[in-house]
DNA sequence: TTTT
DNA sequence: TTTT
């Protein structure tokens, strides 16, 4: 009923892009996300979360980002079973990502824009608010 | 850049619904959210949060919620200026809601399920992921 | 650096509680979250998260919930590796809540309250605020 | 019952920390929040949202931010009642930081470490999962 | 101005 | 009162 993610972390390796049959470009990276370190231990954790994007978002990604950078990743958390290619069912799990901000950024490209928004908002005047 | 915030809470009054010059419709209702107790002083409180939705979901909310009703709400903080009546300059800190989740149902409609979407959700079948 | 889950689903079984062999209380159960429903095909599919949680929280989980139950949490998506009973190698992706509403209630124990939180907040009195 | 928020903008002034009578450290600081750029008007606009902090972290804040840098806060949304200088009846609407990462870095400091947790995170290990 |  |  109600699903949203939200992570920070560091893409691992350059993001692929790939094309589905009917023509669809779909993003994939996986993003390693830093624990909360364990002051006991002293020791340094992360998790390393699969993210999935579609269409334009997908190809500006492909496009701008590259191991190493740090992005922001707003979604939701899709688990899918499938076979793999040995015949053992395994279970996919995966950010299905709507909104993709860029935060740290090479000195070239300068301003600091975050990426395309892959869901149109709910446009509005803020002065049409009629109370 | 990112705002995201995520509520459950009641409405302490039905919601309010009219149209801009221009035809829109916008709901708007406050919610109650309890705040975590304090265990110390024991007292309850709560805060009292504006919620705005546009079209289709503004009218779903003033169809279906009234007072009382516990709903989920996810959207962004939105801080807007605006003279009072009386000239006094005021700050109105309101949550646009792009999705609203019902949590309790009347017993007469059964089912429990959330309005509309206020956002296009991407389309896509599970099959065509191409990794 | 920064990982936040939020969903809402039901219990698709009773909850599981364990022990470690230190004696600290683990409680598992499986959410089934509806995914937002593809209006051309209009089939129905949720999909089913793994949540973990500690300590009392786990205990009161363990002793208020049960299959079909709805439930908000609060948490962060932990990605492990390990290896089954077969030897082969998989991954495990589970929510480790830290907070956890109950979203619909037995007639018998009335009040609706949610549980336990899992983290100790920050306390202040409001007053206090210095500006 | 829930009301969790996250930001990412820039602090529009070098953050202000003040002591309770009591001695509690308490910052506060304004954050600059982006809009989606509306594209048809190509104008840009943002919320400017007040943050408030306690304790170590508003030390922490005060010690390492200032004017334009770029945080992400996690945190809940506070409205509280108060009158002014002039003893007019106004709302303060306020995030209670839980959480801060800094996501812009001198070039002095290398590392790009966030600051200190808030909250004590639920400590295990993860090899104790008895599942 | 406040909800169960 | 506003940030890059």
């Amino acid at each position: 009923m109600l699903n949203h993610i939200i992570l920070i972390g560091r893409l691992v390796k350059d993001p692929d892009l790939r094309y589905t049959p009917t023509g669809v470009a779909v993003g994939k990276f996986t993003l390693a996300v830093d624990r909360p370190v364990n002051k006991e231990k002293g020791e340094k954790k992360a998790d390393f979360i699969d993210v999935i994007c579609f269409y334009k978002l997908a190809e500006t990604v492909a496009n701008n980002l590259e191991k190493g950078r740090l992005v922001a990743v707003e979604g939701r958390l899709q688990i899918r079973s499938y076979d793999d290619s040995q015949g053992i069912r395994r279970k996919a799990s995966e950010v299905i990502a709507g909104n993709i901000r860029f935060l740290d950024f090479r000195k070239e490209n300068g301003k600091g824009a975050g990426v395309e928004e892959a869901f149109e908002e709910v446009p509005f005047n803020e002065e049409d608010i009629p109370f």
